[in-house]
DNA sequence: AGGGTTATTCTCAGCTTGAGTTATTCTTAG
DNA sequence: CTAAGAATAACTCAAGCTGAGAATAACCCT
């Protein structure tokens, strides 16, 4: 046993058996009233033909964010204001030995949350980039941790809801309360009382609010006009907007 | 530009400059009423006689949180049941390329929540060990970006009380209400209502069950005999056990 | 013009919270 | 031995928030 000093200063690192580091990223939008994740489909093995994150090696000089929005712009073809409005943050990293058949590759895992997207093939150079819902992920072959990495993106997705503005990050700079319910209900997976949620969301200090403009029509089906309203600039809901309890996850 | 297949498939990341991943453990626990981090005083540059966090390389088959683990127990001297009692979760990954003078070196920290253990000097093979309240860290030397990642892990200590059972890790296996009560102030650090604070504790389903003992005597400056508490099953709290809102938080 | 749909506002009961109080048990100082 | 001080545990009460349901009014479509 060796403590962190002998061990960085008696030991050159360049003698073990080379690591990589890696960013996957785990991009989600509101498509179609669908939660989607952004995933591009292997070419070369291992796992050829699976559909895997977008992601890739860590520049020499560059910082962990700064890749993971690389990744993403590569694929999406999305830079300067869009990008801009897509929030990124550090979801968590994977470094199981055995993640990656060629060697030890350590990634660290970034999520991104962007309002309704094209499908990324225009423009950008993935041959096989899409947005698949993740109601269809079951049925996909997904390559390496993948799918662990999915999961986890999506259960901090759902409870950065509860307590921070992000759900205005999934709508476009201006929208009616409606829009951004339709986000939670999405996201969160169940249908939500419109008249609770109304008075909530304008009743949390800096969530929304107002422009003074309403919408151009009512809906599609009628309905009077909605009033449309910004973000606010609360960085964290108090109180914040929880989800209905469900048992089964307390325990 | 090229994509993440192409990346992998034809590029030998042994052609780059070497990387390394290291594991870096912020271990917390309550003494003397206050909160401690776990440091070690470096011996060699860089950041000679500078403090830092436990730490080292991962091995090359070892996966994250064993060598997080193994690290903590290297500076600890801590083994068998007693390890096992200390809850580990990983915290974030800090990767900024001059973060480490020498090399590019990638960081995952993880979170150690411990109940009040001994000076960390006697059967640990760390020189210069030992728990330093969190207020006495402004006026010390922290190596590497160690500051940041240690106010990363007390926010997210402070955040973790609230909506899981994590204070129940800094009692022993037995406990009163004032015992858990004192967790909440010293980590919150500010003080509680000690009625309105045993009314939430009981009334969280799992969040405590009563042993049916007591204390064997009152406290040290009176006061009546306690009763004593073990950890529930609860995996999280509902309704959450929230802090008092600070307005400038929210902003 | 009328039926169906939706935004917005109200109502109301139930629950939780913050603040303060009370009864009781125990330690310590005198 | 006794009184003062301290802490646990239980209770009260007002204020705020939540879930559920309903009312009102604006708007689309046929």
């Amino acid at each position: 046993m060796v403590n962190e000093q002998e061990f960085l200063a008696g030991y050159d690192p360049r003698a073990y058996p080379a690591v990589a580091v890696t960013v996957d990223v785990v991009a989600l939008t509101i498509r179609d009233n669908e939660l989607q994740v952004l995933l591009i489909q292997r070419a070369a093995p291992p796992f050829a033909g699976f559909w895997a994150l977008p992601g890739g090696f860590v520049r020499p000089e560059e910082d962990l964010g700064v890749a993971a929005r690389r990744e993403f712009a590569e694929e999406t073809g999305l830079g300067g204001e869009p990008l801009r409005r897509v929030h990124f943050e550090q979801l968590a990293s994977y470094g199981t030995p055995e993640r990656d058949p060629r060697m030890r590759i350590f990634s660290i895992a970034y999520l991104a949350f962007a309002p309704d997207l094209p499908e990324p093939t225009a423009g950008s150079d993935a041959g096989d980039a899409q947005w698949l819902a993740l109601t269809a992920l079951p049925t996909r072959e997904l390559a390496f941790d993948h799918r662990k990495i999915i999961e986890d993106g999506i259960e901090r997705a759902r409870s950065k809801l509860e307590y921070t503005p992000l759900a205005t990050r999934f709508v476009g700079e201006e929208f009616t309360i409606a829009d951004l319910r339709a986000v939670y209900e999405t996201v969160w997976g169940h249908p939500l009382h419109a008249g609770n949620f109304h008075r909530k969301v304008l009743s949390v200090p800096g969530l929304v609010e107002g422009t003074g403009a309403t919408t151009e029509h009512g809906g599609p089906r009628g309905g009077p006009r909605a009033r449309l309203y910004r973000a606010g600039d609360a960085r964290l809901l108090h109180p914040a907007l929880l989800r209905p309890a469900r048992e089964e996850t307390v325990r």
